[in-house]
RNA sequence: GUCCCCAUCGUCUAGAGGCCUAGGACAUCGCCCUUUCACGGCGGUAACUGGGGUUCGAAUCCCCAUGGGGACGCCA
């Protein structure tokens, strides 16, 4: 016999941009349903009919194709399936373990505030449960989950362990809204039962409510899923996550130039280690996935650690591919590509000293676009300009121009002016690209090409 | 306030009773490479929250305290 197939899901709500714990979520989730060849779900919670958005839809869609998060089945929306939570509200109904409930929100606010005041947890307390008074005219009622009074509710978490909350600390949950939408709880357990989730991996915030939504399943006749509840990401300082702590938004760090192979890789570090491993492609983390190792205690998100790694995958691209994803930057810029050197050589020189996309593009500027020196950098001696004089006269008359007959030619000039490296690369590097800090002075010049170096030192030292 | 969860270097973490005078990575500091800026190489500083148990032996197990996080909506 062989065991039921995984099948996780990923279920966000559509109010606002996919931001990077909600991608971790998803992450997880997913590699887990690879891990054990299962099935990936995409549901949209779209329930909250103020925040929902389609933009929202988009985004979140957007952020996982450029991870490379792929779903087999949906996106599914709660909002099409409003006819199957009535029916299932309709069931626990009629099974007498829900009830209509007449309470107006004043009632209700008056209710919690009066609790808070002695102290106490606020939270429904029933007053409709086993009401036989007749129901208020004009008030249209919400249904509420008949929840047990006694007991306690135990789940064994595939990451925390064992956890139990006594069925006391929970009240009469709404499980349908005077308009027929369903809450939070409900909508996810009939989608969980309905969709044949085995195992729901989700953020932590959410272990208060498993022990409600363990009630439902029951009260429905369903068989629970496993529950795995993974830890929350903090800002760097701490606190909760925000748009204080830079980006928080997968998209941002799209166009930071940051690569997705990067995010991912820093995704899967923060709460899982597969021991001192710290590098490692998508498919090989799919391998190593478990469940077992994913931290119980929250961690606090580290950009520096994010900009190392990413530094790491920009120089493991290949040479084409950063220029390919340079290219649309430095255009950007308002530079053209095609009116300066081959772009593949620029991204090579580049690369070492570039942390993003974005930052190798700003470096490639120098080779499409001219940059006077700041003024007063540039103060030429009276023994560094006849050998610069010299050195575009060598350089013109080179048959080839690349990195070893032009560090021929520079060489010879030194030793005839009796001059060290720098007193003539530092004025190179000001007179050419108008900047004292350049990569290695032979290559440089040679990507840059004879033209633009020539015209340079013309108009500087003559020749 | 009540309930739930968590607790190893500044940060992410390894560690599932002896392998730990606690390992790796980021950051940081120093040296080397480099006659610029980087990349790279080598090395250093740096942690088991506190207190009680259990055990021949505890970072690892139990209890309490403290600290942190989360939840208490007709939000998800």
């Amino acid at each position: 016999m062989r065991a039921t197939m995984v099948r996780t899901r990923f279920a966000p709500s559509p109010t606002g941009y996919l931001h990077v714990g909600g991608a971790r979520t998803a992450l997880f989730s997913w590699a887990y349903a690879r891990r054990h060849a299962g099935k990936f779900v995409l549901r949209i919670e779209d329930t909250d009919l103020e925040r929902s958005t389609a933009d929202s839809v988009r985004a979140i869609l957007d952020g996982m194709a450029w991870l490379g998060l792929d779903w087999d089945e949906g996106p599914f929306f709660q909002m099409r399936r409003l006819p199957r939570y009535r029916e299932a509200a309709e069931q626990l109904l009629r099974e007498g373990r829900a009830y209509r409930c007449y309470c107006t929100k004043e009632e209700l606010e008056q209710m919690r505030a009066a609790q808070r005041a002695r102290g106490e947890k606020p939270r429904y307390d029933g007053r409709w449960r086993d009401s036989k008074a007749a129901p208020p005219a004009g008030v249209a009622p919400v249904i509420r989950f008949k929840n047990p009074l006694e007991g306690e509710v135990t789940f064994h978490d595939l990451v925390k362990g064992a956890i139990t909350i006594a069925n006391s600390e929970l009240d009469d949950l709404v499980l349908l809204r005077e308009d027929g939408v369903p809450t939070y709880n409900f909508g996810v357990v009939v989608d969980d039962l309905d969709m044949r989730i085995t195992h729901v991996i989700r953020g932590d915030d959410h272990v208060n409510n498993t022990p409600r939504q363990i009630n439902i399943f029951r009260a429905l006749g369903g068989a629970l899923p496993q529950f795995a509840h993974v830890p929350m990401i903090l800002g760097a300082d701490g606190e909760r996550l925000s748009k204080r702590h830079g980006a928080v938004s997968v998209m941002q760090y799209a166009e930071e130039g940051y690569l997705p192979e990067a995010l991912l890789n820093y995704l899967a570090r923060l709460g899982w280690s597969h021991g001192d491993e710290e590098i490692f492609s998508k498919e090989r983390f799919v391998e190593w996935f478990d469940l077992a190792h994913v931290s119980r205690s929250a961690a606090q998100f580290d950009p520096e650690k994010l900009r190392w790694l990413n530094h790491h995958y920009v120089k493991e691209r290949s040479d084409a591919d950063l220029a390919g994803l340079m290219k649309p930057l430095i255009e950007a810029r308002g530079a053209r590509v095609e009116d300066g050197p081959r772009l593949e050589a620029v991204a090579a020189l580049v690369k070492a000293r570039s942390e993003t996309v974005e930052a190798a593009a700003a470096a490639a500027m120098m080779f499409y676009r001219e940059t006077a020196p700041p003024e007063g950098a540039l103060e030429l001696s009276a023994e560094v300009t006849p050998a610069l004089a010299e050195l575009a006269r060598a350089f013109s008359s080179l048959s080839d121009w690349s990195e070893e007959p032009i560090m021929g030619a520079i060489d010879a000039v030194l030793k005839t002016h009796k001059l060290k490296l720098p007193q003539i690369a530092m004025p190179l590097r000001l007179i050419v690209f108008g900047r004292a800090q350049t990569p290695n002075i032979g290559p440089t010049l040679a990507v840059a090409g004879r033209k633009r170096v020539l015209e340079a030192l013309r108009k500087r030292v003559g020749a």
